[in-house]
This record gives C-alpha cells, sequence and structure tokens, in this order.
DNA sequence: CCGCGCGATATCTCTGACGTATCGTGCGCC
DNA sequence: GGCGCACGATACGTCAGAGATATCGCGCGG
C-alpha cells in the first residue's frame, strides 16, 4: 500500500466498533480476509499496532485509540466537506455584499432580505448604503455582488452587467400637518411650481434629478431655488418642519410620523424604476440564490427575471430539477 | 467510483493549488488525464461541479471551494491521527494514575515526576496520596496504573501485579533542637529504646511496623507507648514540639525546617525498601514510558527493572530499535 | 484429545487507477 | 482570418491491488 486512505479509516473504524474481524466485515460487505489484509497494511503504514487480537475480542491498543479519535474526525470532515459543497452549491452559504440607495430600503428591501434571511440564515450579508453611481462603480471593482439604485450603468465596463429593473415608484409629495395642502389626497403638479421644496441633490440619483427638471417649465424652475437632502428621512423631517414641501418616491410614505402629510401628486408621475444590478459573469450561487427570492418577493418582475436566469445554465439547471 | 478517498482530496486540493491539470497532475506523480477522470469522479460522487476549467486556468467554484476547506481540514485530521498513534504508542500523551505513600514524595518521586513531566509533558498525570495497602486494591481495581509503597502486594489476584524495589531508606531519628540529643549525628537503638517515640501507625505501614518492632525487645517495647503521626511531616513537627524522637525514612531529611535535628541510627537499619508496583498485563505505553523513566533516574534498580521491562515485547523492541 | 471459532495466509480474479495516444476547442499570433 | 498551440477530455490498454475463496495455525472448551 502506498498511503492511507479513507478506506483504511472506515475498516479501523467498523473493527473498533465491533471487535470482530468477521463481523466488522460484514458490516462493511466484504470478507473476512481483505479486512485482515488492510488493517495489516494501515498498521504497517502507521507503523505501530494498532488493534490488540485476543481471545476474547479485537481492542484498539492506546495507539489505535488515538488513531481512531483523529479517523472519526477526519471522515466527519471528509462527509462535512460534501455536504458544504452542497451546501455552497445551493446558495445556502457563502457572502452578499450588497449596495443600495436609502430609499430602496423603505421598499422593497425589507421584503427582500427579510426573506433572504430566513431563507439562508448562513449567508453573510454585508449590506451598505450607497449611492447609485458609487454602486456600479463597487460592481464593477468586484467590491459589491449586488447594487440597487436608480441609476442604469453606463460607461466603460457597464456591458459586463446585468441590470432589471425590480420596483416601480411614483412621485409623493410630503407636507408638515400644519401645510395649508394637509389633508389633500393630491397635489397637482402645477401647484408644486408654486411652492418651496424639498428635494434630493442632482448629483445623488441624477435619474431622478433629471426627471423632476423635466417635469417643470425650465424658465421658472421651483428646483432651482430648493432645499436639498441626501436622505428620505431628511427630505420628510424638513418638510415637517414647515421648510417646504418634500419630494420622493411612493415608498416614502413609509417613514412613520404623525406631524407629516403625503399626498399624490398629479398626473401619477413614475419616477425611474428601482434597478438591480449585478456582474453578468457572475456564477455565484449565491447570487442565484439572491435573484431568486428577488423573483419570488417581487412577482410583477418575475418574467423579466426568469428570461435573465435561464442564461445562468447551472442555476437554470437547478430549478429544473428541483 | 463508489465512494470518496482520501485520494480525491489530495488531487482536488493539488489542483486547486496548481490551478492547472498538467501541472497538478506532474506535482502529483501522474499522468494529466487520471487526474482528469479522478477529479470528474470526484464532481459526480459530490454531485457539484467543483472546478471552473477557463483558458486562464483551473478555478474552484462556490462549492469547490467550500468542498476543499474541509478537505484540508480533513486531511490534516487523517496526518495527526497517523502522528497522535505514534505519540500515544511512544507514551507520550495518554493518562497516568500514580498512587503513593506520602513519604515517597520527598524522595525518590520528585526526581521521578519531575522527569516524567518534563520528558512527556502531554501526559496526564492523576497523582494521589495513599497508603501502602489501599494502593494495592486500587491497581487491583484498574483505579490505579502504578503504586508507591512499602508493602508487597499480597492476596486475591496479587499475583497478576509486579512488584519492583526502587527506593532503599535507612532509619534516621528527628528531634528537637532543644533535645539532649541535637547536635549528636548518631543515635543508638539501645538510646533509642529510652525515649517517647514519634512513629507511624502499624495499620498505616506494616511492613515498617513490623520491622521497628523487631528491633526492640519486646519485654519493654518503646513502641508501646508511642505518639503516632499519620505524615512525615507530622512526625517531625511532633519531634520539633518536643513530644519525643521521631523515627521516618532518611526521606524525611527533606523536610526543611530549621527547629529539628536529624541523626542516623547506629547500627545502621535498613527500612522496607520502597516498592513500585503495576499491572502485569498492562501494556500501555504511558507505564513503559513511566518505568523507564524510573529505571534512568534511579540507577541502582536499573538491572532489575530492565530485566522485567524486557517481558514486555513491544517495549523492547522499541528500546533496541532506539 | 478432538472439535470449533477466529484471525492469518495463499492464491486467484477482476475492478479500477494509471499510462499512452488522440481528440476537441478556444485562444493567440503572424 | 486561418493556422498553430496549449490544455482538458476521451479512448483504450495495462497492471497493481482490493476483494473472494480456500485453507492454515492456534487457542480454547468440552
Amino acid at each position: 500500500m502506498r498511503r492511507v486512505e479513507a478506506r483504511h479509516l472506515r475498516y479501523a473504524l467498523a473493527l473498533a466498533e465491533h471487535q470482530h474481524f468477521g463481523r466488522a466485515a460484514a458490516s462493511l460487505g466484504i470478507a473476512q480476509p481483505p479486512l485482515s489484509t488492510q488493517i495489516a497494511a494501515l498498521e504497517r503504514e502507521v507503523g505501530e499496532r494498532l488493534f490488540d487480537r485476543t481471545p476474547r475480542g479485537v481492542f484498539p491498543t492506546a495507539a489505535g485509540a488515538a488513531f481512531l479519535a483523529g479517523a472519526r474526525r477526519a471522515l466527519d470532515e471528509m462527509a462535512g466537506a460534501v455536504v458544504d459543497a452542497g451546501r455552497a452549491a445551493r446558495g445556502e452559504t457563502g457572502r452578499l455584499r450588497l449596495g443600495f440607495i436609502g430609499s430602496a430600503l423603505l421598499a422593497p428591501l425589507p421584503a427582500v432580505l427579510g426573506r433572504f434571511r430566513r431563507t439562508h440564515p448562513d449567508v453573510r450579508l454585508a449590506v451598505q448604503e450607497m449611492e447609485s453611481p458609487a454602486g456600479t462603480a463597487a460592481l464593477l471593482a468586484g467590491e459589491l455582488d449586488v447594487a440597487v439604485g436608480r441609476a442604469t450603468p453606463r460607461g466603460v465596463g457597464a456591458e459586463s452587467l446585468v441590470t432589471v429593473p425590480f420596483w416601480t415608484n411614483h412621485l409623493v409629495a410630503v407636507v408638515s400637518t400644519a401645510h395649508p395642502h394637509a389633508g389633500r389626497s393630491t397635489i397637482g403638479v402645477d401647484q408644486l411650481a408654486r411652492e418651496d421644496l424639498v428635494i434630493t441633490p442632482p448629483d445623488k440619483e441624477p435619474a431622478v434629478s433629471a426627471m423632476l427638471r423635466a417635469l417643470f417649465a425650465p424658465e421658472r424652475c421651483p428646483l432651482d431655488g430648493a432645499t436639498v437632502a441626501r436622505d428620505v428621512h431628511t427630505i420628510v423631517g424638513l418638510a415637517a418642519c414647515g421648510v417646504g414641501v418634500g419630494l420622493g418616491p411612493d415608498s416614502m410614505r413609509r417613514v412613520a410620523r404623525n406631524d407629516v402629510w403625503f399626498c399624490d401628486v398629479t398626473p401619477r408621475v413614475r419616477l425611474p424604476d428601482l434597478l438591480l444590478s449585478f456582474r453578468a459573469a457572475d456564477r455565484s450561487p449565491v447570487l442565484a440564490a439572491f435573484l431568486d427570492t428577488v423573483r419570488r418577493t417581487c412577482p410583477d418582475v418575475e418574467s423579466r427575471l426568469d428570461r435573465l436566469l435561464a442564461a445562468h445554465p447551472d442555476t437554470a439547471a437547478r430549478r429544473a430539477a428541483g
């Protein structure tokens, strides 16, 4: 025999368990002589007698007992390695680094992340808030696995990313409960044009800013002197202070405060969709599992994601099999 | 392939290391095609693709990375098991339960145990003081591995024990520095007969008590009204208090006090030897190592132990080889 | 003293691991 | 852009060695 193989460990453990060559061999599904020769070969390889063959049974020597303990651990590790591989392949273990814009934390991230944590408790989630352009850059730099933003990735390398819209927002206005508009269910764009506004700065979410700018007549645009805030909660807070009318996505309604009032904007203004981006070449099972969770959680984008996921052969095969 | 073998783990690790089938195979001393087939068989057995074969190299998939981590641990455990077996066979690990009479702690146990601890730091020593008859009983009950006492084992099962004398003591007397005999280098047995004595009780060390009794004329024996103490230190302490002349083994001189004085007894009285006992059937390498330490530490019993150890075939063979 | 149970040994068989030869393919180079 | 080349996969023959069958050696009990 050249080297110690897993077979020898299995044989030694069976022999220790049955204390009898014949019965141990039977439990292993082999005849007694091969077991004798394999144990002898193992002892020769280890360099120590591992079993005492007595007329009353076969018992491990001190060396044998020490060896058996290690053998048990080794076989456990081997079995564990196979299990770990399967779990990793199914995306049940590993790491997912997610970057997102703050407003996505109102919806739909709570539902998606909550479900993912429940179904994949052993995946380490590294989640950080970042503005859309930074998310694209981090994705390309390999520092993120998934980015959630409102800006379609542009620039060098952007074609290596896959982007899928997965949440739709409409514009809502928020005012202090002391504001004249408080209590109204809707507010018109023309009315907004006469108000002091609180909005997100242009450099933060360019797509949103561009869209808002298109909403108003360029000659006397209320955005020009508007108050800016980088965070949804700040927009709502400033509106509550009476600084002006805050504008943001309808998910802003989830900000729980009793000193503000939300109005739909008429006509209904659709904001740039929340987009989910990832590297097209990324075959990480954790990513596939996350996308699957997104698919199940956001039914309106199911078909679109399904088409994309079909491009992942492994994932597609796994879903077909499951 | 029926089952995952250690070979597959070694191959997978080599492949991960070299990221190249040909070079990995070369490092394993095999040709490239068998490596391909073995890796394929492993992947089939695990049920997951473990390596991505790209034009720029071979890289582990997520499943492969998880598997490789476990494979590394498994092979480490296997190697560790072989090492552990060797160490156990050489008596470098394990447990030694030693019972001894208190006076042995003065000499020669400090030297023997000190040396053994230094040469066998990973052997757990369970050491407890016990009187000679209790040591024999514990040895027979399998609760001790070695017993050190002054009484040759007698009774049922005693023939299954091996006993070897390994330390010789002579009788010394101890008196307070205020005692008339203080300052004398020797004291005669006839003088002792006229003194109040402090001795060990008869039930503790029968062999010593019987020997002392033989020392004096039976008609007016000083032992009859003697003060008894179960511990060497107590004997010395009572002597220091002026209670009487303490009698004990010459190792008693190691009791460090400046208020006592030791005198040799003339004529020189040899006490029953310190005896070391163990089960003849005990093939424990730790015991063998301990006996070897005793042999090296107590040169005067070397030849006697050598003859006994020659009866242990394993041990004898090991010594011949080393 | 013989029979029996058990592990070791002898010998044969056949699986499967490995070697050699060759193929398919994707990339690079002129 | 076609050819060459590097690399992994495949085909197939070979042989080591794992396992099966038969038998031996030995210690124990009746």
